[in-house]
DNA sequence: ACCTGAACACCGTTCAAGT
DNA sequence: ACCTGAACACCGTTCAAGT
């Protein structure tokens, strides 16, 4: 497109400009639609000169991934650490089906080599721990929680394209009631489910 | 490779063939290596001939992903619907792990479009209303105990590269927990845990 | 350090032809 | 109907060069 610029002439890139960009790109085209190409021609470059910014396109997309968690809201300190969990897996799903096209993506990538999935992570072990889980058992409730939380996200989103679609609100429900059985199992459920 | 046919000549091929062939490339090189090109390398053939018993990459790999289910064991028709839907399950979890490379492309596609799936789905209603579950109950508890499973198997899958791995033994047994946390949730759970 | 030009080594898929 | 030959319209990534 931009044949104005000659080797040597700057066109402003920078990290976060390539990100986000491609975060346009994928809300307008999907994940499909994302490709080195179409990202530069989105920047006005070539394709080559985003590798100045980004290491590769999978390291992009790991990039995009952990930034995403960065919207989860961290509970309070000092509440109950049954609503904290609750609290925070739920945010955790919102969040995720916000962004369809990336869910897909987290179960097949390693689940937890971000900063903010790390994180993430920690505030569950921290969480349980005051609610009376702790060692292996922590882990082990971490995980069957992580896992139901983005495994639900990827079919609910995965059921937006369908043609016998459920409305979203129902999933959600499903997703609630799963997640009310499985503190329940691990030992930290409210009283009632909603 | 195989440039001694002429146009019209017979290679064999059939659907079952690529199909094969296709499950052989996989195991040998991945996902990723599953190519047109290489597929048609290793039958002997140029790239466009398996446009003839296949209608697309997509299509053949949704079979594939079916084709994994009929492995699947089914529960006896008589017994206890709290064991067989929990065998179900394991051998469900235990089928998708045998096939690492195809796990993480479930939850991406519609979870339920194949003849195997759709059978295996009708057996758990059929096991969940045996046990007293029918209805919108019902269907919810089917989604929650698929994503387990699968999510969990991608879970596991995804994990197996990693440097410190946990041993394939313990996520089994985690996941085996999260599904007896489930299963008592959703009101069909055996007594004790394993 | 940041970008262009050009190229390498691939992809999935289609179209026309041959038997 | 089943295959080849050739091509179309793409990919991600690298290498050399320019400022």
């Amino acid at each position: 497109m931009n044949a104005s610029r000659i080797p040597g002439q700057r066109a402003g890139l920078s990290r976060g400009r390539v990100l986000g960009a491609a975060r346009e790109q994928i809300a307008e085209a999907g994940l499909e639609g994302l490709t080195m190409r179409a990202l530069a021609d989105r920047l006005g470059v070539t394709p080559n000169a985003l590798y100045s910014h980004v290491e590769s396109k999978t390291g992009l997309v790991d990039d995009l991934l952990d930034d995403v968690l960065a919207e989860v809201d961290e509970p309070a300190l000092g509440g109950d650490p049954r609503a904290a969990l609750h609290d925070l897996m739920s945010s955790t799903y919102d969040v995720l089906l916000a962004h369809p096209d990336l869910v897909p993506v987290y179960l097949a990538r390693q689940g937890a080599r971000g900063e903010n999935a790390q994180r993430l992570g920690e505030i569950m072990l921290t969480q349980l721990e005051r609610a009376g889980i702790g060692g292996p058992a922590a882990r082990e409730a971490q995980r069957v929680l992580i896992v139901h939380t983005i495994g639900f996200a990827a079919f609910t989103s995965s059921a937006a394209g369908d043609p016998r679609v459920l409305a979203p609100n129902e999933l959600r429900s499903n997703f609630e009631a799963g997640l009310h059985w499985l503190l329940a199992g691990i030992g930290v459920a409210t009283q009632a489910g909603p």
